[in-house]
Order: C-alpha cells, then structure tokens, then sequence
DNA sequence: TACAATATGATAGTATTACTATTATATTTG
DNA sequence: CAAATATAATAGTAATACTATCATATTGTA
C-alpha cells in the first residue's frame, strides 16, 4: 500500500524560487539542513553548500536572497508541519484538556523519528529550531519581516493552542504568553540539558521537560 | 554625602586585556553598549567601534579576540550585577516566599533606571541581554566556552535562586528548570511585546510580564 | 631626569563572506 | 526544432574579521 504523501506549502513570501518546484531546489533545502545542523549557522554559507551538492553558489541565490531567508524558510516549514500535526492528532479529541496535552506534547517531545517527508529530516530540523531559530527574529530587520509574514506559521500555532487554554478556562488572562513561554522554554531546555546542563534538572533522556511543562501549564491556568 | 560605588569585577577568562584597567577599555565597553543596542550585533564591528570613540580597530583586538568574546563579558557584567542585586534585595528577608518574589521581580522586571555604575548604562545593557544574549550560547563552541567559564554568573544566579525555590518546597523537583524558563521566558515576552505581540498577552507597559511569571511559579512549585 | 617598558595608533595585508553581473551552456516546453 | 527557461562558470566588489609590523605616545622606575 502506498504511504500518505502530505505535502507543507510555504508561502511565496518565503522565497525567490520555490525550491519545492525542481531537483535542485529540493537539494538546497536537504543539504543546508544536514550543513547548519553540522557547521551552525554562522559557519554555513552558500558557497559551501553549492560545493556540497556540486551546484553553483549563484544559482542558491536564485531561490533565496541570503541565508536568513533560507533559515525563516526552513523555520516556516517546521511550524507548518507542526501544525499540520497538533490538527492531525486533535482532531478527533473531545475533552478540551486532552487536546492540550497533546499539544504540550507535540510542542515539547524530542523529534526523534524522520516521518521522511520526501526530502526534509524532521530529526535534524528540529535541531536546528532548538539550536538557531531565535536568531531568525533577533535581527534589527524583525519588524518589516513580521509585516511580511515571515513569522505567521509559528505566531498560528500559538494562536490555536491558546484558543485550547481558553476552552478550559476561558477567564485566563495570559494565554499566548504560556504557550510561547513553553515553545520558547522547552527549547532552551532541550539545549541546556545538552550543553549548560547546571541550567537544568535532567535525568538521562530528557524526559522530564514534557512533564514539567504539561504541570506547569495545567497548574497555572487552573482556576484557584 | 559620597555615593556608594560598588565595583563589579570580572575574572580574567573573559578578556585579553581588562576594560576596566583603562580609560580606552572604558570607552569600549561604553560604547559597545551603545553601539550593539542601535546597529545590532550583527552590524556591529571593531572598526566601527574604533571610528566612534576616535581609536584604532587594532588597538581594540588587545582587550577581545573578538565581538563574541566583548558580548560574553557584557553578559557577564549583567549576571554579576543582577546577583549582586539579588543578594542585596532579599538579604534581610526572613521569608522565603519574600525571598522569592522579590527575586522573579528583579529577573522580570524592566530595567529603567540608570543606577550608573561608572561608565556602564544598565538600561541599554538590558535591551541587549533581551535581544542578542542567547547568541553567545547558541554557538557551534558552547561546550568548550562552557568549561572556561563563559557562562557562570549566569549559572550562579540560577543555582541561587533554584536554592530559594527549594526552601519553599524541598520536594519540588525541577527548580533549575523552572528559573532558567522564567529568566528566558521573560526576555523572550519583552522582546515580543515590542516587535511579535501576537507571542503575548500585553497591555500598555508590560508589567503584567512580572504578575504572569510570579503567578506560574508559585502555582507550579506549590504542593497539591 | 633618563631610560625602559608598556600602551596606543597607523598602515598594510590576507582570506573569507556576501553578494552582483555577465555570459555560456544545458534542459525543458510548445 | 526553436524558444524559453534553468543552471553553470567566471569575474568582480565591498566589507568583515582578522594578523603583523612599526612608529609614536605615555607612564613607571632607577
């Protein structure tokens, strides 16, 4: 039996060249995951990545201006397929508190099998929103992009997860500022536990960040 | 009467030469703060630096090696400053619940008081630690930077405050977790209510950043 | 005061980055 | 098969992130 092909559509804000539409363009977003992953962010350039999957450095400028536009791409997507999946597993739940468990879940969980969306390791970009997706929107330029929509995918998710606090206690005053405190948390968490681990209180695996954050959230907007 | 001039002092690991043994390192340091919270620190270079306070971008090398290593030291002069304000502020507390409070306001607040300590302003720094401080660890040398000692006043200042939590409650397991999330989280809400409000739940001035912080951890530390 | 040590300044130079522009050569499509 | 489009190759520019050298101040000490 053939497996499921769903397919994330980015915007066309989000590119020069949609590099979903060619081989190549297919091949600079599998290879500049694998090279920010190995090398981070500021070590990655284009020219490198052209040498990699044997293409020229001018033609990546063809689908993306720089490589900032690359990493909100990339970013974009990541918040694209999460969403796709918070929809896909909430979707049949009725108990509004199951929902947001499932949601704490899915935001705060290690990604650790490659569903292999064709050409994207979901392993290895969820790495990279751990390691560099703040510097995204760190940046002077963050206000004309936010207008752009450069952020809309990420700021969706928030949205719909707080519209699930609010369904439990639809007098919490601070929904949005949960939801992004546990994106945001759970991913410093993830980091430290790795690399400041005295910032942390890990046990092997890590498992702990799920339950801390799913008490942390269900403690807070508990009506008292 | 004379002011009281407290003197925040940095260890040697985090310069080459230190700032604060001369006129030039002053300026340095004063105008990096300037200069990294309008250009960004990305747009901020030595030679630039050099330009503004009329000296030479190799006489600036002597001090850091580089940009990354003048941002850890701004970072540092941050933590050490916050800690010596927290033990100042909760000193003659008898309570630990005061203790507490009095700790998640100074890590929540907004800094808008120039308390002029010489030649550094704590106002900008802070815009700094909000919008660029995670870059110095979201770096491909985290782990080696780590064991030098780049990031223990941030480290001492989590421990401290994880030490109040657990006076409050012993058996609360993730009290390094639960401030690492508070001190990030908060930055993240501050730089969001400025440029991605959507993230937050703001109303005019921010200050309910410090009430929804101090209410999430008193309900997530307490026993039930 | 003189001399030495140290700090700073000026200049030059290198490799790399982050592009832009142009032209040639494939490949696809009508 | 011609036309359109995509990619490759090459060259070039300004800026960055340094390093090295040498000259000139400034300061500290015998």
């Amino acid at each position: 039996m053939e497996k499921l092909q769903i397919h994330i559509v980015i915007s066309k804000e989000l590119y020069t060249k949609n590099p979903d539409s060619s081989e190549l363009g297919r091949k600079i977003i599998c290879a500049s995951i694998e090279m920010i992953d190995t090398l981070g962010f500021e070590a990655f350039t284009f020219k490198k990545l052209g040498a990699r999957i044997g293409s020229n450095e001018s033609s990546i400028y063809r689908y993306f201006d720089n490589k900032h536009m690359l990493l909100v791409y990339l970013i974009n997507w990541y918040w694209s397929w999460i969403e796709y999946k918070l929809v896909f597993d909430t979707n049949s739940m009725q108990s509004a508190d199951n929902k947001l468990k499932a949601a704490i879940l899915l935001l705060t969980e290690k990604v650790d099998v490659d569903n292999s969306f064709s050409y994207i390791n979901e392993v290895t970009l969820h790495r990279i929103i751990i390691s560099e997706s703040s510097k995204a929107y760190h940046t002077k330029a963050v206000d004309i992009e936010n207008e752009k929509g450069f952020y809309k995918t990420y700021k969706r998710v928030v949205q719909r997860i707080s519209d699930i606090v609010l369904e439990i206690n639809p007098d919490f005053e601070f929904p949005h500022m949960l939801i992004s405190t546990v994106i945001e948390g759970s991913h410093h968490q993830r980091y430290f536990s790795e690399h400041l681990p005295s910032l942390t209180d890990v046990t092997k695996g890590g498992n702990n960040i799920v339950r801390f954050y799913t008490d942390l959230v269900f403690k807070t907007i508990k009506k008292c």
